[in-house]
RNA sequence: GCCCCCAUCGUCUAGAGGCCUAGGACACGGGCUUUUCAAGCCUGUAACACGAGUUCGAAUCUCGUUGGGGGCACCA
C-alpha cells in the first residue's frame, strides 16, 4: 500500500476557524496514525478575498495548535510550490487539455447575460444551471474571440443522464444525476482555477490518497470525480467530516450568542483569552469523533493512537463553550509552574498586572487553579493580587460589614503588626484570637476581611492569601478598608 | 424551488437485533466538606422525533413522515 497523504488546504480570507482546526486535526491525525504524511496547501486562487497576512495567522495557529504539517508554505517538499497562486500554468495547462479532448470548454458571457439567464430560469421555476449556449459557438468564432482578447472562461462539459456515486468513507455511498450538475467553471476570465480544478489537480499531482474534508464539499464531489475521470487518474478516498455548529444548529461559520457570550470561531479568539492549545484541540477532537471508550482527555499523542476515520460521526456537533471551559479547567490545574509563568506572562502583561516576580506568581497560581475556567480569569477573579482593590462588592458589604467590623479589623490589624512571622498558623492564630476575645465566630471576621484585602466576595483561603499578599499589604488595605466602609 | 446529508438526555456522545430498567461526560438540582468561591466525593432530574413494516424480539434493519442542516457563483 502506498504511503497515506492528506492535506489541510484552506483559503486565506482571514484566521483560522475552529472549524478548520478540526479538519486539520483529522488530517494531522489520520497522518500521523498510519505513518502518512501531512500537507499544508494555501488556496488562494480568489484574488478578490485574499487577506494580507492571512497566510502567516494560518501557520501560526497551526504551529500553536500543535499540529506540525510535513510539506507545505515554508517547509517545502517535492511536490510544490504549495500555494495555488504560484501553480496557476499548471491549471492552465491541464484545462486546456480537456477542452482540446472536448471535456471542457470556452464560454464568453458577460455577468449581465449569466444574471439575465438566471433570472429567466427561476421565473420558468427550472433548476439554476448554465444553458451551454457557448457550446453553439464554431471554432472558428472561438478562435477569432481568444485572439481578439475577449474575457473568457473554460466550463467543464458534465456527462447527460448519468448517475455518479462516491463512496465515503464517513457516509458510504452516496449518489448524484449528472443532470444535476452545472457545467461549473474551471478557469475564470481572469486566468485563475475555481477551487474545483485547481483542487483536484493539486490533489492528484500531490499524491494525496485521502481528502478529509467538511461536508459542505459533499454536494461537489461529484464534479471533483468528473474531473478525476476526465484526466484519466485514480480516485483518492473521500471522507466528508460533519459541520461544527452554533448553539441554533447553523453551520458555524459566524460569531453567534451563547448564555449570553458571543461564540468565537476563530482559533485566535481562544489564544486571546487564555484558553490553552492542548484544550482546545482535545475539545475538538471529540466533536464529531470518539474512541468508544470513556476517556475524555486526550493529549495529542494520545489522539494519535486512537484515531480513525471510521469512528467519526455522520452528524452535526454544537460548539459547546461550557464543556471547553471544563476542559480547559482541567488543562489548568495540571500546568506546571514554569509552563504556567511563561503561558500567563503575555496575558497579564496586557491587562497591565506585569510587575511581579515569578515566584509570586507561582504562589498567586497555586490559590488560583482550582478556580480558573481559563488564563483569562486571573485577570478577572485574581486582580487584587497585582494592584489594591478599587470596588468594593456591594452584596458583601452589606451583609457582612457590621458597625463594630472596624473595631475587630483594628484588633486584627495590631495582631498581625505584633506577629514573628507572617505565615498561615500566625495569621489564622491572630484572626481566632481576635473573634474569641471579642466574642463572635471566625466568619464574622474572615467574610469583612476577605472584602477589605480583595474587594469581592469569592476567592481562595482567607489565610493563604493574606500570606501571599503579604503582611504590608494587608495592613495597608485594612487601613484603607476602614476608611472607605467605616 | 431543486439536490444532498443528518436524527439517542439541554449539549458532546456510547450503542453495529436480545448484554438497554438506554451507559459516560459537560451543564443543571440536592447533599457532604467548609471562612466565601471553587476543587473533591456522594446523589438526583433528563433522551432513542413520529408512523408503518421486517423479526420470536428493534434505539439498532427497511420504507415513509416530520424536523434540522448543507449545497445550488467567474467563493472556497
Amino acid at each position: 500500500m502506498p504511503q497515506i497523504r492528506v492535506r489541510f488546504a484552506p483559503s486565506p480570507t482571514g484566521f483560522l476557524h475552529v472549524g478548520g482546526l478540526r479538519t486539520a486535526l483529522y488530517n494531522f491525525l489520520y497522518a500521523r496514525r498510519n505513518g502518512g504524511v501531512f500537507i499544508l496547501r494555501i488556496e488562494d486562487t480568489d484574488r478578490t478575498r485574499f487577506v494580507e497576512g492571512a497566510v502567516q495567522n494560518l501557520i501560526e495557529s497551526l504551529r500553536w495548535a500543535g499540529l506540525d504539517y510535513d510539506e507545505g508554505p515554508g517547509k517545502g517538499g517535492s511536490v510544490g510550490p504549495y500555494i495555488q497562486s504560484e501553480r496557476t500554468a499548471i491549471y492552465k495547462q491541464h484545462a486546456l487539455m480537456l477542452v482540446e479532448q472536448g471535456k471542457a470548454y470556452y464560454a464568453f458571457d458577460s455577468e449581465e447575460e449569466l444574471e439575465a439567464m438566471r433570472k429567466q430560469q427561476e421565473k420558468l421555476r427550472i433548476p439554476p444551471k448554465y444553458d451551454r449556449r457557448a457550446l453553439k459557438l464554431t471554432p472558428g468564432e472561438v478562435k477569432q474571440k481568444l485572439e481578439s482578447g475577449v474575457p473568457g472562461v473554460i466550463r467543464m462539459k458534465v456527462p447527460e443522464a448519468e448517475t455518479i456515486a462516491i463512496d465515503d468513507i464517513i457516509r458510504g455511498r452516496v449518489e448524484f444525476e449528472s443532470d444535476r450538475l452545472d457545467d461549473q467553471v474551471l478557469v475564470k476570465s481572469d486566468g485563475f482555477p475555481t477551487y474545483h480544478l485547481a483542487n483536484v489537480v493539486d490533489d492528484h499531482l500531490m499524491g494525496v490518497t485521502h481528502v478529509i474534508r467538511g461536508e459542505e464539499w459533499l454536494p461537489s464531489t461529484p464534479k471533483h470525480l468528473l474531473l478525476y475521470r476526465y484526466f484519466g487518474w485514480e480516485l483518492p478516498a473521500f471522507a466528508h467530516l460533519p459541520l461544527l455548529l452554533n448553539p441554533d444548529r447553523s453551520k458555524m461559520s459566524k460569531r453567534r450568542m451563547q448564555d449570553g457570550k458571543q461564540v468565537d470561531v476563530f482559533v485566535e479568539d481562544y489564544r486571546k483569552r487564555g484558553y490553552l492549545p492542548e484544550a482546545l484541540v482535545n475539545f475538538v477532537a471529540l466533536l464529531g469523533w470518539n474512541p468508544g471508550t470513556e476517556q475524555e482527555i486526550f493529549s495529542l499523542q494520545e489522539l494519535t493512537e486512537a484515531f480513525s476515520l471510521e469512528r467519526v460521526g455522520k452528524s452535526g456537533a454544537v460548539f459547546n463553550i461550557a464543556k471547553l471551559d471544563w476542559m480547559n479547567s482541567v488543562y489548568l490545574r495540571e500546568l506546571s509552574d514554569a509552563d504556567l509563568i511563561q503561558r500567563a506572562r503575555p496575558i497579564l502583561e496586557e491587562a497591565g498586572f506585569a510587575n511581579t516576580s515569578d515566584a509570586y506568581l507561582v504562589a498567586v497560581f497555586h490559590l488560583m487553579k482550582d478556580r480558573l475556567n481559563s488564563l483569562d480569569d486571573l485577570v478577572s477573579f485574581a486582580g487584587y493580587f497585582f494592584k489594591e482593590p478599587e470596588t468594593y462588592d456591594d452584596a458583601s458589604k452589606k451583609k457582612n460589614w457590621k458597625p463594630e467590623t472596624a473595631g475587630h479589623l483594628h484588633l486584627v490589624r495590631a495582631g498581625l503588626l505584633s506577629l514573628g512571622t507572617f505565615d498561615h498558623a500566625g495569621v489564622e492564630g491572630v484572626i481566632r484570637g481576635v473573634a474569641e476575645s471579642s466574642g463572635v465566630g471566625g466568619s464574622r471576621l474572615i467574610h469583612p476581611l476577605r472584602l477589605a484585602l480583595t474587594g469581592i466576595a469569592i476567592g481562595p483561603g482567607l489565610f493563604e492569601l493574606m500570606v501571599v499578599l503579604g503582611r504590608d499589604t494587608c495592613v495597608r488595605r485594612i487601613d484603607r478598608a476602614v476608611t472607605l466602609l467605616g
